[in-house]
DNA sequence: CGAGACTTTGACCGTAGTCAATTTATGTGG
DNA sequence: CCACATAAATTGACTACGGTCAAAGTCTCG
């Protein structure tokens, strides 16, 4: 039985991703007309560039997943974050090896970060988006080079629940991610095969339920201790240290 | 016979740091000496933070090293980023565990950034020095992402070079680093044991010298290929990839 | 010269990777 | 609605890169 799959199917996530993403209420009429007539889909697996002309360009994520990546020269692929809806990003010109890219995991809706910064309140909830980017490399950093690899897929895990569940798109507990395991591969710094044997060792221990494209997370509190995860500010504690671990 | 050493010996990089560094020359002298009058010494071993009252603060380095660090609740600790002379980085007010961190490696100065920034040119550089320091932050995922040992360590020290030959630190292709193993070992997510050992291994192999704090990397060029290295812009290819590899 | 901080080494182990084959979706054309 | 092609998830066997422990060996410096 498949665990996680349909890398296209969700990207009908709901237009109402800034009423609670980004804290972009209250503007008026005129500009959010404005901002949706900038609104351009992408598909599944394409890449979004910049205009040729237009050297750099931000945008803000309206629909779907897209992934942040870097093709090495022979083959080896990092993905340093996944955006979703009301996440801004900045593209560059070229998405070839070597630079950073963006890709749609699923159909996506984008829109230009320009047209809603027009408002202090609305340019400062983009600043805002953009300075929780970055702090989230931070995060990404640390689960790479410090955590085990049962810690970086819980810890990714409670990433991508918070994140969604600010948006309203988890419910009852659950929500969509539509990962293939070798993008999680990719992510987490780790093999498919062991991204497999992790997944099932989670499951195994009741950690989690994953399946078809959902995740529930059980028993978060234990599980942001197990893997080191600090919810935005508030830091949690974290298990073990000490000589070989089982478990 | 030591590799590495003198975390501390190392401070009195020189003034002239921005000469070369950040293009901050032509500023009138006004401006310079206010800003040489929000100089202050930090000593080796001290971590950095904001003021009780001022919330956040962007400083520039002046002379020394500092890394960027998170300590996890279990004290498995991350290093992010190295900073060096001519480098901006925000200084947030809490440096506990959990959170991000500044510790000076060597005797530094820093000033404040918001000093410098006051001419069109200046805050133009110091933006600049910001995104170069997002841009390494990309680099350093990679690295501890998707790079073997062996490529993490020559990749960093290539980097650092790069860096420091920038701002004139590196003469006849030495240069110093005031870093133990066990820092680079947390910067490279891995242990100083293995460090150690891979260091060991580049200099049979004549690819780089290194003791007593100072650095000489053989053959750039192919070092750059064997790192997957991409100096800022350009690309370099890399090697290996395809089942075992001895080496 | 002794204490403490770093670097080295050796022995041994385990987490995570590689290969390759199998099973299970998912999707498409008839 | 079924056969087939393809993508994704699983499994098993085996390997190796990198970690842990612990005991030297070196430096640095007061």
């Amino acid at each position: 039985m498949p665990m996680m799959s349909d890398v296209g199917a969700v990207a009908r996530e709901r237009r109402s991703a800034f009423d609670g993403g980004t804290n972009v209420r209250e503007v008026d009429v005129g500009r959010v007309q404005n901002f949706w007539r900038t609104v351009e889909r992408v598909p599944v697996g394409a890449s979004i560039s910049a205009d040729p002309e237009s050297r750099k360009r931000q945008i803000v994520v309206v629909s779907g997943w897209i992934a942040e990546t870097r093709i090495l020269p022979d083959g080896r692929r990092q993905i340093f974050a996944f955006l979703l809806p009301g996440d801004v990003a900045s593209v560059s010109g070229a998405s070839d090896v070597g630079s950073r890219g963006l890709v749609a995991l699923t159909n996506v809706e984008i829109a230009d970060a320009a047209a809603l910064a027009s408002g202090e309140r609305t340019s400062a909830s983009i600043a805002d988006a953009i300075r929780q980017g970055e702090e989230r490399l931070f995060d990404q950093i640390v689960r790479i080079g410090r955590l085990t690899a049962k810690e970086r897929v819980l810890n990714l895990l409670l990433e991508l629940h918070d994140r969604l569940e600010v948006i309203g798109l988890v419910k009852a507990g659950a929500f969509r991610i539509p990962l293939t395991q070798e993008v999680f591969a990719d992510c987490l710094g780790l093999s498919v095969v062991h991204i497999n044997r992790t997944l099932q060792q989670l499951r195994r221990e009741g950690l989690l339920t994953v399946g078809r494209g959902m995740v529930t997370l059980h028993q978060r509190h234990r599980l942001a201790a197990l893997a080191c995860y600090r919810s935005d500010s508030d830091q949690v504690g974290c298990e073990r240290r000490t000589g070989t671990s089982r478990d």
